[in-house]
DNA sequence: GCCGTTTTCGGCCCGACTGTTTTCAGTCG
């Protein structure tokens, strides 16, 4: 197999990162990790890298990382990896899925009960077999079988858009007792990341044991895993875990920062605070020789003592943004409140359940100005597809609708799909009679890379086209994306003027992050839209913004910043 | 394994909770 993404190389350095852990190598397993890290989120084709011969510039390779990566890259394998996998016997990493159960249980219950899987581990719990291997107890023997048990039934990671109503509800909950001051989700939540694999509920209060006692006594906890007067563990309805840490008022700030990370932008942030004499923790920041405190209230004041501009959580990802911050050029990220239209929403004209009339004053209510109706052309049959003549017909009630609305517009648009052969599904006749074109993919899923990207670029040479919709065809955790080489496609966008959609949908938020950076910094403009196919679907919206910040763009590398007026003027550039 | 305003060696972020341990190791985030 001949590697081809940055996704592949990266996971061969993560695996040989966590076996490095396993084997309490901590230094060069953060060293590995660290690396893997820095290549998941790296906005050119890692190939191009190494073939100008890079790899060592890039931050946290060296010389012995950079020759794995080479090796990857030129044969599929890695030795190093290899070998490492021998050296782990069987079982062990498999154990360590189990909540409680880390490197070093992992080994010695492989070792002294022979077992090389959580079934076996499972049969021996069972037998009473764990309890009485030294340092283990009843109690351990128990917590194995109820993280057996949560391990089946888990899912691996949430969909932010589905955790969104439950964070609201937590935080009303808690916001109701007076022993909480304030109450705000961390984690990767506030970071806004496209899955959140479990809650980090912050809270500031005086009196620390009422607040925990009210965190565990919320109505949707199925499990309390740990509770003690500062920090606590549950599981919710759907397995959701939630930990709560309760701090002091005047620590707030340094605790939201902590808690928000991520972890690489944390440790980071730490190392630079050794560098400088400082140490930062939960509880604020200390200068080193005294242990005197010197910020704690706001994360502003903590940024700023180690000589940085605050940062939006959003950008908390170690992938440049504390060397940004430190030499004072952050993007000015776009905003919610600056997004005008939503670029892409159907209508009961094809798969959607609502008339463009709901659609128009449901996107006036959201506080936009213009909404583009985009329903699927022809070929989609499946879900009633508009023809030349049915559009026709659309765009007669879109003129009649404009008329009798007021300080409000609804444009003609349309998801067209582009066939297999890179044409569109509608004659030009039909499109030059339209405000917006999304020109999206939805066949041939299987095609090889050249064939799709080929089928991409000659849409986006069709002059009618303003946008490419979900352009990798990527469902989170269903789908991958279908095969593209979007280093040819940017470059292209970029020349023609055509957008890339953030698809806002939640299962796809398609482009991610990592590749909208990659297509802002070849010069593409970014297009959200929600794609709803019901009412409520386009609150979706500020989900695909949360991409677009994640993605470091400003209000100009975003499409529905603009005007109605300069939208469709949007391939003249 | 990587890195450098403590530089080519010697560091590498920090604290809470649990279970088992009589003083702490393991795990997690």
């Amino acid at each position: 197999m001949i590697v081809s993404s940055n996704a592949d190389v990266a996971a061969v350095l993560y695996e040989i990162g966590e076996i490095l852990t396993i084997k309490d190598d901590r230094f060069r397993s953060r060293a590995y990790l660290l690396a893997a890290q820095r290549i998941t989120s790296l906005t050119e084709d890692v190939k191009k890298v190494k073939e100008r011969g890079e790899l060592d510039q890039i931050p946290g390779v060296g010389k012995s990382i950079a020759a794995t990566i080479t090796e990857v890259i030129d044969t599929g394998e890695s030795k190093v990896l290899e070998e490492l996998r021998e050296s782990l016997p069987p079982g062990v990493r498999q154990l360590m899925e189990l909540e409680g159960i880390g490197p070093k249980n992992a080994m010695r219950l492989v070792d002294e009960l022979k077992v090389s899987s959580i079934d076996d581990l499972e049969k021996a719990a069972k037998e009473e077999r764990v309890r009485v291997l030294k340092g283990f107890g009843e109690k351990k023997e128990q917590n194995i079988l109820q993280s057996i048990e949560d391990y089946r039934n888990r899912q691996t990671r949430f969909l932010l858009g589905a955790i969104l109503p439950v964070v609201d509800d937590m935080l009303a909950w808690m916001r109701e007792s007076p022993a909480v001051l304030r109450a705000e989700v961390a984690g990767s939540y506030r970071r806004r990341r496209e899955t959140i694999g479990d809650l980090d509920l912050l809270v500031a209060s005086d009196d620390p044991d009422a607040a925990s006692a009210r965190f565990v006594a919320m109505p949707p906890v199925e499990r309390v895993v740990s509770h003690g007067s500062t920090k606590s563990t549950v599981f919710l309805r759907g397995h959701l875990q939630v930990d709560c840490r309760v701090i002091p008022p005047e620590a707030y700030g340094a605790a939201l920062q902590y808690f928000t990370g991520s972890k690489d932008h944390n440790v980071k942030l730490r190392t630079i605070g050794v560098k400088a004499g400082y140490k930062l923790n939960e509880y604020g920041l200390f200068r080193r020789e005294d242990d005197k405190l010197v910020a704690s209230e706001t994360e502003e004041e903590i940024y700023k003592t180690l000589g940085m501009d605050w940062m939006p959580p959003e950008l908390r990802e170690n992938r440049g943004e504390i060397e940004a911050a430190t030499e004072h050029r952050l993007p000015k990220l776009v905003e919610l409140d600056e997004i005008r239209g939503d670029l892409h929403c159907h209508s009961s004209w094809s798969e959607g359940t609502m008339t463009i009339e709901e659609v128009a004053e449901k996107a006036r209510a959201l506080g936009l100005s213009y909404v583009v109706i985009t329903d699927h052309s022809k070929s989609l049959g499946i879900a009633r597809g508009l023809d030349e003549k049915r559009l026709r017909e659309q765009g007669k009630e879109i003129d009649a609708l404009n008329r009798r609305l007021r300080g409000f517009t609804v444009l003609k648009g349309i998801e067209c799909d582009i066939k297999s052969d890179g044409s569109m599904d509608l004659p030009d006749s039909s499109l030059e009679e339209l405000d917006y074109v999304v020109a999206s993919i939805h066949s041939g899923f299987k095609n090889d890379e050249e064939t799709m990207t080929n089928r991409m670029v000659s849409a986006m040479r069709n002059e009618h086209v303003h946008a490419i919709g979900h352009p990798t065809g990527r469902i989170i955790q269903k789908r991958k994306p279908y095969p593209l080489n979007l280093e040819r496609v940017f470059e292209e966008a970029a020349a023609q003027h055509v957008a890339m959609e953030i698809n806002a949908f939640p299962e796809r938020l398609d482009l991610d992050d990592v590749s909208c950076r990659q297509a802002m910094e070849a010069g593409v403009v970014m297009s959200i839209g929600t794609d709803a196919h019901a009412l409520n679907q386009m609150e979706f919206l500020p989900l695909g913004v949360s991409v677009a910040r994640r993605g470091w763009l400003t209000s100009k590398d975003v499409a529905n910043t603009r005007t109605a007026k300069d939208l469709v003027r949007l391939r003249r550039g």
